[in-house]
This record gives structure tokens, C-alpha cells and sequence, in this order.
DNA sequence: AATGAATGAGTTTTCATTCAT
DNA sequence: TATGAATGAAAACTCATTCAT
């Protein structure tokens, strides 16, 4: 404990883990600073030593998040695989982050409640996502000039179907698992969600010649 | 003298409105009875004359709005249809339902953040989806059986995906648009989202011989 | 006491009274809100409730206070003296006000700290002073065309004369009472500040010809 | 590391400096001791290192002041000269003092909205204005003897006066401008007011027989 | 001599809610 | 039914000051 204290990084990276999951849990506007300051085992006045207001400590909570998952995406090399296997490792890269990550749903609805004003506000956040599509483009082409892929798909609505087919699903899991009576935050279901959008989305790019070919096969 | 008397009706439905609307911009912690109240054009007693408390009015909002999208989901006659064109017109409903009730999205976020409470206390709430995946089970079941859907769908899951594909767009357009430096609240973004989703869903489910049979054809 | 309650108007003024109070005795800075509402004997959110801020309450006691100077200034009929005694009159008015309003005076010093932000935004504020000016150029026009005054004067600096030679006398009572050890406040003091300020003021605007005839005079 | 490592001395007087102008803009109560301490370019901490605390600097400037207009004053030799002279460098000296030194008048302001405790508490402050009036009387009483100055004029309150046109002027200038519409801190202004004050003194004082024979030469 | 880290006590401000009519 | 006045509790935020090195 002793330890701990008096060193600004750690200070600092606790603030950060606590507001992101007091906020997570409550969203902004329902999280107190003093909550953030006492999970994180320091008093609230550091809140704005070092990140100058609540807003800020959000501001930096989401950042974090978002070059968390950007630096996952980077670390997923997909540029020398085939295009089928890319977008594959890609559909369930996205699923698996989405579910380990509960707290970066959290944020991201809270975020898009008040209308992505500190999203907008970053300009780091705003740089980061165009590589992705670029390489989802990449994918698509060369899946489409192979004849595997179909040639009418659009890279940024095929990106956010991606992620939305998990997204939906952990974001509303709680009144799904209520409106249909089923724990959807069991394992096997969970398994069971994932299997359904790997194949749900490679079989909505697949190419009819493709399919005609697995038909064929089988 | 008239027009300044209205009458309790009148002033309940104002200030459900009004609720409705701020609760789904700001969320439930975000939210001033004082700017409901001012949007409902009332005064901020008759919030606790009515309702006894902002959870109250809260509370009557969330029914309200469950009612209104049970109501047209019970309107849609979807079992006469051919398969096709009756999971066609699933989609475009969900998609534009969503589209056209913003708050209804929000609503649901910040009833997922708190676990669902209210939903799972309501019986009316929990018993009104069976019905509509028994409806896209027969669906399913008559589609495989005329050869143009795939026979590994689970209903579910389906009804979960043609949700998700809509919902994620319209709950974090926000934060898309932030990202992407694309205005997807623009209708022409919408309604390329729209046959994105519809074209998605229907090559998502289409069996091979049914794809082979549109590659024949093209 | 149950009789001043639930009185906007009275509640207004209390809080004013009692912000003028505060503000002339701790400046801006050193006043605290709570003290002023329990000074009132209300409580300090209708400080918000009223003037939106301290700054708005500071501001609305500075409006109050130059309003009332203003309006004592007005109901001086001066137009119609002839010259030497309307600028008697003047001299008198401006020292007997300084005099009786010692709050006064410790709000626009703390005005002038903070570089006269609240009197900037004021547009009431500056727009009713020239006629002040304009009143001082009449009869300083009148009183030259006359013989008695110097013709050399400007209205703006004798103006600002006149408010100094009272002003800098009870701006700084306590300084100038430790430094000469003698108590400036005793009303035998105050009343021979009266004298020299008035006698003070007459001499340098008389002219040479009338300083002359007063010679011979006597 | 010659350049790091700076001597008490000077760092001392750094925070002085520092604290006489930040405590001269923004009085003691609106001063923060962290902009004291950047403004020295130093560390927040030696502020309570050298002088124990905010109270402890805002002592150490006020005495450094007195200090500072105590010197200036013995070293006007005025004994010698005419009457008219002597004034006349006495009501300049007050004059640049004051304009060159703003926050000496903003010190003093805040001494006064206190009571002027700490200039009574020292004994050297109260001991050193005698001498200063006892110059005035001679001046005066040799002016008056020569037949240039008026009889009457009591020197307490020719020397309040003499300080009191300037340090309005100065003292008040934010509000002036603002109220007058007209840039009073501008070099052109200043200069016309030192004009002003200049002949309103000797104006002032003038015999009615001095006055007299200005106009038979005119 | 000097400094970065941390804090307790307060200050302004907000907001759901009740009072009185 | 409707409303203006008032308030208690708690929120965000500030600041002089101390700790540890």
C-alpha cells in the first residue's frame, strides 16, 4: 500500500480504471466523482490534478478504450491471410473483444446519448478508424477478384454489421435475456451467438458462385 | 379563459411526451424535471401531481413506449406471405421502426444499464415476443422446406441479428459519424443503410441452391 | 416573519441588501454566498434562484447602487441655479453621498480590481452617465460666459475631481487615521473635509477677474 | 546547473514580485498562491517555505511597499525651494508616484476594506507621515507669508487632497473608462489629467491677490 | 534548497422535491 | 387543477496547505 502511493503513473492508471468502470456502470451523468475516487483508493481532488474536470477523466476513459482495441486490431495481422480467413479472424476478433469488454459497450452508448461530444472533441479518436476501413476495402476486393466475395458490398456498412451482430447482442442482453426467458449470458449461449454471426456474416458476402460451389461439394 | 384550463388528460399526455424526449436524449441520471416540465410547457409540480416523482414519470414513459411498439408489431399480418417477402418485410419493419423511434433505442440502452429491472417486473412485457419467434420459426421452417433458405437458422438468433443490423446504427450513429467523418444521419446514409441491411439479412439466410439458381440467372 | 416569506419581491431585496452588505465589507472575492442568503435569512440557492450567480448578484447590487446615485443626481435641479451655486450644490451632493454610503465606495474599488468586468457588461451602467458630463459642461460654460469661472476646464477631469477629493478622503478613512493618528470618522473631522473640499473645489475653478473682484472685496 | 540552482535571495524576491502584483490585481482573498508561485517561475511550495504562509507573503509585500514610497519620499528635497516650486514638485511627485506604482493603490485599497490592521500594527508605517506634513505647513506657511498662497488651508488636508486627485484617478480608472466611454489608461489621457491636477492644486491654493495679478498680466 | 504528490476543508452550484395558495 | 416560492441534500470543483523525498 505504502508503495502505492505518492507515483503519479499508477495515480493516475487507477483513476483511469475506475472511471471506466463507475462510468460503465452508471453512465456520466449517473457517476459521482467522489464514487471514482474512493473505488480507486484516492480522494477526488486528484480527479482534477490530473484530469481537470469529470468530463476530462471521461474524455481520457474513453480514449484508453478506443486505443486499446485499435492497438488489438493493429496487433491482428490480416493483410497476408486469404480473404475468407481475414474476414473471419476479423467478424471473430470483434465478437471477442465485444464480449470481454463490457465496459467499452457501456461507454459507447453513454457516449452516443449525448451525441458523441467527446469523440468529437478528440481528434486522436477521430484519426484512428480509417485504416481499419481500408483494410476491410482490401479484403473485399481482393475476396471479390478471387470470386469467393460478393462485388456489391460496401467496406463501412459491411464494417458496421460486424460489429453491431454483437454488439446488439451484449448491449441487450439484459431485456433479451428477460423478454425471451433465456440467460443469454451463458456460456453456451454465448458459444451458440457466436457460431450464428461468423456464419451469418460469411455467408451474407459470400458470392452466389461461391455458394453454388459448396453446393456442389455437398 | 379557455385555453388557459386544460384539462388533466391533456397535461398527463404533455408531460409523458415531454418525458419521453428528454429521458431518451439525456438519459434517466442526465435528465431535469425542470426541462421536462418547460419542454411540456407545465409547470414542474404537476411533474409530482401526476407522476409523484421523476422515476414515477420515468416509469410511465418506458410502458408507454413498450405498449406503442407491442401494438404494431401485433398490426404486422406476416403469416400469409411467402417466406421471402415475409421476412423482407420483418426487416424493413424492425429497421424502420428504429429509425423512427430514436427514444425508443435510448430507452432500451439505459434499461439494459441498470439490468433490466423494470422490463423483468413487467408479465405483459415477457410475454409478448414468443409469439413473434414462433412467427419467424414457421418462417424459417417454410422457407428451408421451399428450398430458398438455408435449414441451420435458429430463430433467435436470427431475430437478435435482424435487430442488431438497425439498432447499433440508429443507438451510436453519434459516435459513427465522429469516427468515420460521415454524416449517417443524412437520409440518403439511412437509406443506403437500409438496403445494406435488407440485402444482408435475405443473402444471410438464402440457401446455396437458391444463390446457384440468381448465379444461373445473372 | 411569516409575513415576509413566499414575497419574491421582498425575498429579491433582502438578498440584495444584504449581498451589498457583504460585498462593500469582504469585496467579491472574500464574500461567500451562504453568508449573504443567512444574512438575508433566506437560504443560498434563491441567490441562484434570483441572480443566476454571485457574479449575478454582484452585478445586480452594483446596478442597484449606481441606479440609486443616479437618481439622487437626477432629482437635483441644477439647471436653473446660477452657476457658483450649482456647482456648489454638486460638490456638496457628491461628498454627502460618498459620505452616507460607505458601501458604496468598497464595491467600486473592488469593481476596479477585477478591471470593471461587471460595469462593462452593463450597458445601463454606461449609458447614464453623460448626462452628467453634460450637465458640469453647461454650467461651466454658463459660469465662464458669466465672468466667474476659468474658461480653461474640462467637464470630464472636474468631474473626477470633484468625486476625488471625497472619495480618496473615505476610501482610505482607516489608512490615513493610523498615518496622521488622528481619527478621521469623527463627524468634526468629516465636517471640515466638507468645508476644504467645497472651498477647494470653488477656488480652482474661479477666475482670475472674479478672484480679483473678491480681493478688493475684502 | 549554475542556472538551476538559484539562491535564496533571489528566489525570495522573485515571490515577492510576484506576490505584490498578483495580490495588486486581484486583492488577497481573489489571489491564488499557485499563480504567485508561476508567475516567480517557481514552485508553489517555497511560498510556505520563505514565509510560512499566503497570509505570511501578502505581510512580507505590504511592508516591502511602505518601504519602497518611504524611501522615494525622503529623497524629495523640497525645503529650499520657493513656495510654488515645492508644491508644485509635490503634486507631480504624488502624481508619478501613484501612476507608476498601480499596486501600491490596489494594496492600499485592500488595507483599508480591512481596517488598515496591518498598517497600525506598525509603528515605523505610522512614525514616518509627520515629518510630511510638517513640510507641507512650512511651505505653505512661507507661501502664504510671500502673498502667492491663501491663508486658510489647512496642510492635512491640502496633503489628502493632493493625493486623493490622483489616486482616484488611478485608483478608479477601470470603472471610469467604462462609465466615460474613453480609454483613461491611454498615455494622452494620463498626461492630461497630470495637467489637470497640477493647476487644480495650484488653482486651489492661489491668493485672491496672486490671483489678480495673473490677471492684469493676462 | 527545492519539488511532485496528495489532501481536508470549504465554495459555488445543481436539482429533486415540498410548501402555501 | 395549477403555480410561484422555497429548501435540503448532494453534486462538481477549488484552494491553502502538508507529506515525502
Amino acid at each position: 500500500m505504502g508503495e502505492r502511493r505518492r507515483d503519479a503513473k499508477t495515480s493516475r492508471q487507477a483513476l483511469l480504471a475506475a472511471g471506466r468502470a463507475v462510468f460503465a456502470a452508471k453512465g456520466f451523468a449517473g457517476s459521482r466523482v467522489e464514487a471514482i475516487a474512493r473505488r480507486a483508493g484516492l480522494n477526488k481532488q486528484l480527479v482534477y490534478h490530473y484530469f481537470g474536470s469529470k468530463d476530462g477523466l471521461y474524455q481520457a476513459v474513453l480514449e484508453q478504450a478506443y486505443a486499446d482495441i485499435r492497438a488489438r486490431e493493429q496487433a491482428l495481422v490480416l493483410a497476408d491471410l486469404p480473404p475468407e480467413l481475414a474476414l473471419r479472424e476479423l467478424v471473430l476478433f470483434s465478437f471477442d473483444y465485444l464480449r470481454d469488454h463490457p465496459h467499452f459497450i457501456a461507454l459507447l452508448n453513454d457516449e452516443n446519448l449525448c451525441g458523441a461530444q467527446h469523440v468529437r472533441r478528440s481528434r486522436e479518436l477521430t484519426d484512428m478508424h480509417a485504416p481499419l476501413i481500408a483494410l476491410i476495402d482490401r479484403t473485399l476486393r481482393a475476396g471479390a477478384a478471387g470470386g469467393c466475395f460478393r462485388h456489391d458490398i460496401d467496406p463501412l456498412q459491411l464494417y458496421i454489421s460486424i460489429a453491431a451482430l454483437p454488439y446488439f447482442y451484449f448491449s441487450n442482453t439484459a431485456t433479451l435475456s428477460a423478454i425471451f426467458r433465456r440467460d443469454l449470458r451463458a456460456p453456451a449461449e454465448i458459444a451458440a451467438r457466436r457460431r450464428h454471426v461468423l456464419e451469418f456474416v460469411m455467408a451474407a458476402v459470400r458470392s452466389e458462385r461461391q455458394a453454388a460451389v459448396q453446393e456442389r461439394a455437398a
